[in-house]
RNA sequence: GGAGAGGUACCCAAGCGGCCAACGGGAACAGACUGUAAAUCUGUCGGCGAAGCCUUCGGAGGUUCGAAUCCUCCCCUCUCCA
């Protein structure tokens, strides 16, 4: 029924950063291959950002791994830290969500990790499911599981101790109720990223002092944003939305460093491990234009999301702009009721495509704005513009102008 | 409750009476170049049809010809003590 053990472990191992502890992971893999039974592999999300980015993908893609081998996927959301309302935030305290807000970030999950993982497979359970239940009594008692000192050990913890920023309470409660979600599930194995190692590890703990047998970790790397450095993130706009149009993710990959090419076959693709080691090769090499790599590598991912035909499509029209310096397909049309002729800075602002007017002047004055092909450098210039005229600023903003 | 250190533009961070629309770095945007929205270099980076003027340095007052800078009160963060 599930493929030999060895077999196993290569698929789960590839891209992962580490698994503790190995053995363990063997070892069930061992029993459920005996006894015929899927392990329970389970990861929690937050329902509050409810566009998912390559960076959620990651281990996304790993649950998808484990799924195929036959285990049960069981994708937790935290409804109810939700709820509650995690204040990390320095000055303002995120608002709490309603059931309504949840209940919707939910269904937008759905429709997006089931792009990867098979929706009849699939466990979604919300964790206000046990966690709601727990009385006083029981939270009490959970907290006595864990001691402050042991919390402080936590990276993250410990660094904003000493870079003099805040810790709530509930933020040290938190690691707590997401290890009582192992215990309440039964987890064998936990996925997250490398920053969520300490829970993930204090999940297993606390499973066994439930005297539950205790979960393994799997954390995977944490993929750089597109300008590389940090991770990606939605609050840093350097992510690309599995939800974002072909054409778009293409253009965010292609932008990617040069350096983080490998990381992202290796963490967004499905290319194998012969491929990889090739690819590092040729990185390393210089034998091959890393733009190439990265052309393939932004329709691979494509691919995962979109069909191969959208690949294509959105590659063609990459290569039209960037590469022939051409007009887009589908260029956004504003309609405008102007008196002509009009005074540059006001039609762009017109358009939208700028705030104010003296980024207006600096774009005109950069000589980064064009009429219908034909650059325009005076920021005092007057046009007149006629009907499906084309206004660009930079190589990527386009507008088309209908007359009204 | 007491004692200290802080709160500056999108972020980090200088400035501590006029030369401050505020050094520097990051991000962003543009230009050049190219191999792409990579890398590198250059420029811009509060608002105003641009002349000068207007609004900014946690909040509210005050001192002064003049305040991000000095004083008072308040709010917030951090550290140590009780």
């Amino acid at each position: 029924m599930f493929p030999d053990i060895n077999e196993q472990m290569d698929v789960i191992k590839r891209g992962v950063e580490e698994i503790i502890p190995e053995e363990e992971l063997v070892q069930k893999l061992e029993k459920s291959r005996k006894t015929n039974k899927p392990l329970i592999i389970k990861e929690g999300f937050d329902p509050t950002a409810p566009d998912l980015h390559l960076g959620h993908m990651v281990s996304i893609r790993k649950l998808k791994d484990f799924q195929d081998l036959g285990h049960t996927v069981v994708f937790v959301i935290g409804d109810f830290t939700g709820l509650v309302g995690d204040p990390s935030g320095k000055i303002e305290t995120r608002k709490m969500m309603t059931r309504e807000e949840i209940a919707k970030n939910a269904e937008t999950y759905k429709d997006q990790i089931f792009k990867v993982l098979d929706p009849v497979k699939t466990v979604i359970r919300f964790n206000s499911e046990w966690l709601g239940k727990l009385t006083i009594y029981d939270f009490m008692e959970l907290a006595s599981k864990q001691t402050i000192a042991r919390m402080l050990e936590r990276d993250d913890f410990k660094n904003r101790f000493e870079s003099e920023i805040n810790i709530s309470i509930l933020e040290f409660l938190y690691p707590l109720l997401q290890g009582y979600d192992s215990v309440a599930l039964k987890a064998d194995v936990e996925l997250g990223g490398t920053d969520q190692k300490f829970n993930l590890l204090m999940a297993r703990l606390i499973q066994r002092r439930y005297d539950i047998e205790s979960q393994v970790i799997v954390t995977l790397p944490l993929l750089e944003g597109i300008r590389g450095g940090e991770k990606m993130s939605k609050s840093l706009d350097n992510y690309i939305g599995i939800n974002e149009a072909p054409s778009e993710i293409y253009g965010k990959v292609m932008s990617i460093p040069d350096t983080l090419i490998y990381k992202y076959f290796l963490l967004c693709t499905r290319v194998s491990q012969k491929e990889l080691a090739a690819i590092e090769r040729q990185l390393a090499g210089s034998t091959v234009n890393p733009r190439d790599l990265k052309r393939r590598l932004a329709r691979e991912i494509i691919q995962e999301y979109y069909s191969e035909e959208n690949a294509r499509e959105a590659e063609e029209e990459f290569d039209n702009i960037f590469k022939r310096r051409q007009e887009p397909a589908d260029i956004e049309e504003v309609t405008l009721h102007i008196a002509q002729p009009v005074w540059i800075v006001a039609l762009l602002s017109q358009t939208g495509l700028i705030k104010t007017n003296g980024e207006g002047r600096r774009l005109v004055r950069q000589g980064a704005v064009s009429l219908n092909g034909e650059k325009i450098t005076d920021e005092n210039t007057e046009v007149t513009v006629q009907n499906g005229a084309v206004i660009k600023i930079g190589k990527r903003r386009f507008k088309k102008i209908r007359l009204n």
